[in-house]
RNA sequence: GGAGAGAUGGCCGAGCGGUCGAAGGCGCACGCUUGGAAAGCGUGUAUACGUCACAAGCGUAUCGAGGGUUCGAAUCCCUCUCUCUCCGCCA
């Protein structure tokens, strides 16, 4: 959510920031919808003023045994009660126009954001380790998958299309990808481990931004109205939702493993072959509470923090930045970081880290204590995924597929996985 | 799912129709004390919004959430949510 205040005061900075992202604001009915619920709640507490006044009034004059004085005001204050309770209904409404109208409004782009429409523009920062040069022809993740274990019929068959399923040392390999991450994180980088709630609250979804704009990608349950979640962000970040956190504890770093569930509507034909795109995949995600003048360097760091993965998995990648037409809901600057992958011939996402600067925190309502007289500020959250590991596992088994179509397991990985070097050997 | 108990400020905990935004303690901040620290002593310390200069002051709201009774509700009534205990079921 942004800062109604400084779309009162900055309103053409604020509608011109928005259009960088191609987001249309419409500043008449922000005005007519802010002014309402500011006339009518003037009006509404000069009325409770009054009223509070009187019953201090007939109170005092009880203790002073004014019988009389106080059956005096009583009759007095009697009238005026409806006036007042019609303002409240009325100033209720126009509080969830308002409020329902700022759902709307998407973060606003940092300045260093570069221009664009969409995925075409945005701009590529580096390029990390080189593309393999295969002697012999590659072959795609699925081939190499299915000869390991992955099976998507039996998925389909008890679930739907877009749905994986992993089998022997395949699903090991899976295992070992997300345990390898979270040690890394926690034990080199500095995060405290979670483990959350899988299904939450529209309340959660919408502290995190995903509602109520985006119910369409969600996986809802009926019966009980809980959504399962589509990143592990939203439930860490609402694990400080509605609280002031002491100063001295930021930056706060955060880290869970847990599978994500996304209804992909809208992509229709988009990467249905492969292990790309799933209703559900596992992600090892990280977030960052900061201090607001923090955030920037947060945002360095948690990118760093996911490039060490893919570094030591020695798949080679490179680092985009997000243009403002392209950048997530809730972000102000996000930087992606792409595998390459052998058998497409191109980079794919595999990483996104964004800074929300204080979007996020302002419906979470998380806040840091100032001393003195300055006033308490609201936190700056960061996230970003440490990666998304059914992606990974596509990376590695494409990149570092041997010409026996068995894997070499990189360095780093091998403690996770029994000190095995390579899986996946052809049986004589 | 059934029965009972509870939900108060950063935390603990009193209050059970009026001057209660709320005693007391802890914590925190500042000061005194000290060679320095601890202890001790003193002072201060809820949040959000409005007005306004992001000051002071003033006003409004907030004692789990929503409704009700009343001139007036943390306090009384109703509904809901959550937590705990016991029973049932169960990975």
């Amino acid at each position: 959510m942004l800062d109604p205040a400084r779309l009162r005061t900055q309103a053409a900075e604020v509608a011109a920031s928005l259009l960088r992202r191609g987001c249309r604001i419409d500043l008449d009915e922000f005005a007519r919808l802010d002014g309402e619920v500011r006339q009518i709640r003037e009006e509404a507490e000069r009325l409770r003023a009054q009223r509070n006044r009187t019953a201090r009034a007939i109170g005092e004059k009880l203790a002073a045994a004014d019988k009389a004085g106080a059956e005096q005001l009583k009759r007095e204050a009697a009238t005026g009660g409806e006036r007042l309770e019609i303002l409240s209904e009325s100033l209720r409404n126009a509080q969830d126009k308002l409020h329902e109208f700022m759902l709307g409004l998407p973060n606003l782009p940092d300045e260093e954001v570069p221009d664009g429409t969409g995925e075409d523009d945005n701009v590529q920062i580096a390029t990390c380790g080189k593309p393999r040069q295969f002697d012999f022809p590659v072959l795609d993740h699925v081939v190499l998958g299915e000869r390991l274990g992955l099976d998507f019929a039996a998925a389909a068959g008890m679930a739907h299309a877009r749905f994986a399923l992993l089998a022997g040392d395949l699903a090991r390999l899976h295992r070992a990808l997300a345990r390898f991450m979270i040690e890394l994180h926690v034990r080199e980088h500095g995060y405290t481990e979670y483990w959350v709630p899988y299904l939450v609250n529209p309340g959660a979804l919408t502290n995190s931004g995903q509602l109520p704009k985006f119910a369409d990608q969600l996986f809802c349950t009926e019966r009980d109205s809980l959504y399962l979640i589509p990143t592990a962000e939203v439930a860490l970040v609402n694990v400080f939702a509605d609280q002031l956190l002491d100063p001295k504890r930021l930056p706060l770093r955060m880290v869970a493993h847990t599978p994500s569930f996304r209804r992909e509507a809208g992509a229709a034909g988009l990467d249905t072959k492969g292990m790309i795109r799933q209703h559900q995949f596992d992600k090892v995600e990280l977030v960052q509470i900061t201090e607001p003048a923090e955030s920037p360097a947060a945002l360095a760091s948690i990118t760093a923090h996911a490039e060490r993965v893919l570094e030591l998995l020695e798949l080679p990648y490179r680092r985009v930045e997000l243009c403002a037409g392209d950048l997530g809901e809730a972000s102000a600057r996000t930087f992606d970081l792409e595998v390459w992958l052998p058998s497409q011939q191109r980079y794919r996402e595999i990483s996104s880290c964004s800074n929300c600067r204080d979007y996020q925190a302002r419906r979470l309502a998380t806040r840091v204590r100032r001393s003195g007289r300055q006033a308490n500020e609201l936190v700056h959250t960061l996230n970003g995924s440490g990666l998304a590991v059914g992606r990974t596992l596509v990376a590695l088994l494409e990149n570092h597929q041997q010409e026996d179509a068995s894997i070499a397991i990189p360095q780093a990985l091998r403690p996770f996985l029994g000190d095995d070097a390579v899986i996946g050997r052809p049986h004589k």
